[in-house]
RNA sequence: GUCCCCAUUGUCUAGAGGCCUAGGACGUCACCCUUUCACGGUGAAGACACGGGUUCGAAUCCCGUUGGGGACGCCA
């Protein structure tokens, strides 16, 4: 099955409905993505929507980071951000209809009996689920209670998963769920829970498809059965495998950096991300690298698989040095800059520093690469790294770099075929390896063994700077 | 523990019963290129978890076992 057969043949909806509890995670990130993947495919919308009724742990700071996440990434909504709690009437009232047909109830357990009742059923080996005891509670009490939803526990439901298949859940597994937390107002506190909010919003925004990580699947039955009971009609599900660390549980912060943007500020381009993302559990037959049209043109949801993905960061930054490789050096000059920044330098504009990039681009596998390679040339005296001296810079190099100097002083003009002559000369009527002559000139016009090629090296830097850097040598 | 999901090299994956002597990519190793490091090129090692079925034929379908993961919140 797929989106296109969508019975009701309407543009397709679809949506990510992050929680503002933190920065955009990578997972979510996926998800947000192939969500968008399928509404540029199909013609159809991308809704945000915020998840904030959790006010305890909600932050502005979050959805302001959740957005910058989204839009570094360039997953552009088509509509929202819509949050929840702009929302409250509605899911008020829908709690109130629920209470009215004698599909809620109000539930005067405290927390504490909760507990205890949980623990006596582990104890026994069985699943630690509401007992349902409200149900036959006198509901006029004069406590603090929250609303739950009643469940049918008889029969069972299936949930008809795009990737999953058929998931049959007994009802009988499934417990009486908190729609409304609890207090003493007319609907307990009046603040609504998860379970409740994403089945009316997704009804009443019309999402056709929603698609979400596994870990929701065992929330599905018990959403199932409020679509029903609010008579809305059930959208397609589809429940993508997660995303892991290397030990091959979901992936967390224990193993390693799981927000996009310090993936962004670790100098990874929001293509590169995107083109890996895509393919932790999707595939196009042998295909590795796409495009976002690409991407676009050739996702599916019938070939994502059904297990989850590590998250490979090797293969990461080798996407990334492809990107990186493939740009113009415009662009990375503009992607670059604020790295160079960091580095308290500054990258200037003109053709002299394009070459630059153009010279280290292939060797870097990050924009903090990139900078750091870029350093030499934006310097004006360049620190020898003492290791790098010391293995280099023995006396006969420098006896060899002092004679070398007066002709490249006299080198006209001063370009790399030039300089690559006068070298392969002076070598040769020494009888030595160009790398005798070429790692000192390395050493002491870029303080480290390892750059670009030194004679193009030399042509950016110019006479002026080379001599200048070999002056200053012992 | 209970329920649910999953199972191809170290990792991401191709695989829709014969096209599989299991393909590609990352990583690893070797060699080539070479002024260093990368890039690039060539090559190598490396997988169908196990056991039963079904079938003329199974990586592919079914069952079981084992292993892993997820859920079991007045979080989402």
């Amino acid at each position: 099955m797929s989106p296109t057969t969508d019975p009701k043949k309407t543009a397709p909806r679809f949506r990510f409905a992050p929680s503002p509890t933190g920065y955009l995670h990578i997972g979510g990130a996926r998800t947000a993505l192939f969500n968008w993947l399928l509404a540029r495919q199909l013609g159809g919308s991308f809704i945000l929507r915020i998840e904030d009724t959790d006010r305890e742990r909600s932050t502005d700071e979050s959805i302001r980071s959740i957005l910058e996440g989204m839009s570094w990434l360039k997953l552009d909504a088509d509509e929202g951000p819509f949050r929840q709690t702009d929302r409250m009437e509605l899911y008020k009232s829908h709690v109130d209809k629920l209470i009215a047909i004698g599909r809620a109830y109000k539930c005067f357990c405290t927390p504490e009996e909760l507990e205890e009742r949980k623990k006596i059923l582990t104890a026994k080996g069985e699943k630690p689920k509401y007992d349902g005891r409200c149900r036959q509670a006198n509901q006029t009490q004069d406590k603090p209670y929250c609303i739950r939803f009643l469940n049918r526990d008889e029969g069972a439901t299936v949930v008809h998963d795009l990737i999953k298949g058929d998931v049959t859940f007994q009802n009988s597994e499934l417990d009486d769920l908190v729609i409304g937390r609890s207090g003493r107002g007319p609907t307990g506190s009046g603040v609504p829970t998860y379970n409740l909010c994403v089945v009316i919003d997704d009804a009443l925004m019309r999402i056709s498809h929603v698609i979400r990580g596994d870990d929701h699947l065992n929330n599905t039955p018990r959403q199932i059965q409020l679509y029903e009971a609010l008579d809305y009609p059930l959208p397609q599900f589809a429940h993508l495998p997660m995303i892991l660390g290397a030990d091959k549980s979901r992936l967390s912060k224990r193993h390693g950096a799981t927000s996009v943007l310090a993936y962004r500020d670790m100098g990874f381009l929001p293509d590169a991300l995107i083109n890996f993302l895509s393919r932790i559990g999707w595939a196009h037959g042998d295909e590795e690298i796409f495009s976002r049209e690409e991407l676009i043109q050739k996702f599916s949801l019938d070939h994502v698989g059904k297990s989850g993905g590590v998250f490979n960061q090797e293969k990461l930054l080798w996407l990334n040095n492809h990107y990186l490789k493939n740009y113009g050096e415009e662009t990375l000059a503009t992607l670059v800059r604020p790295f160079v920044e960091k580095l308290g330098l500054v990258l200037p504009e003109g053709p002299k520093f394009l070459k630059a990039i153009a010279l280290v681009k292939e060797r870097a596998k990050t924009l903090v690469d990139l900078a750091n390679d870029l350093k030499f040339f934006l310097v004006d005296t360049v620190e020898i790294d003492p290791e790098a001296e010391q293995k280099v810079l023995t006396p006969e190099a420098l006896d060899l770099l002092r004679e070398f100097t007066p002709q490249l002083q006299a080198a006209e003009p001063f370009h790399e075929a030039t300089l690559k002559a006068l070298a392969e000369d002076l070598i040769k009527s020494k009888g030595l390896k160009m790398v005798k002559l070429a790692q000192p000139l390395r050493v002491a016009l870029t303080g480290t063994t390892v750059s670009p090629g030194i004679f193009e090296v030399m042509t950016i830097l110019g006479k002026e700077q080379v001599l200048k850097r070999l002056s200053i040598l012992p």
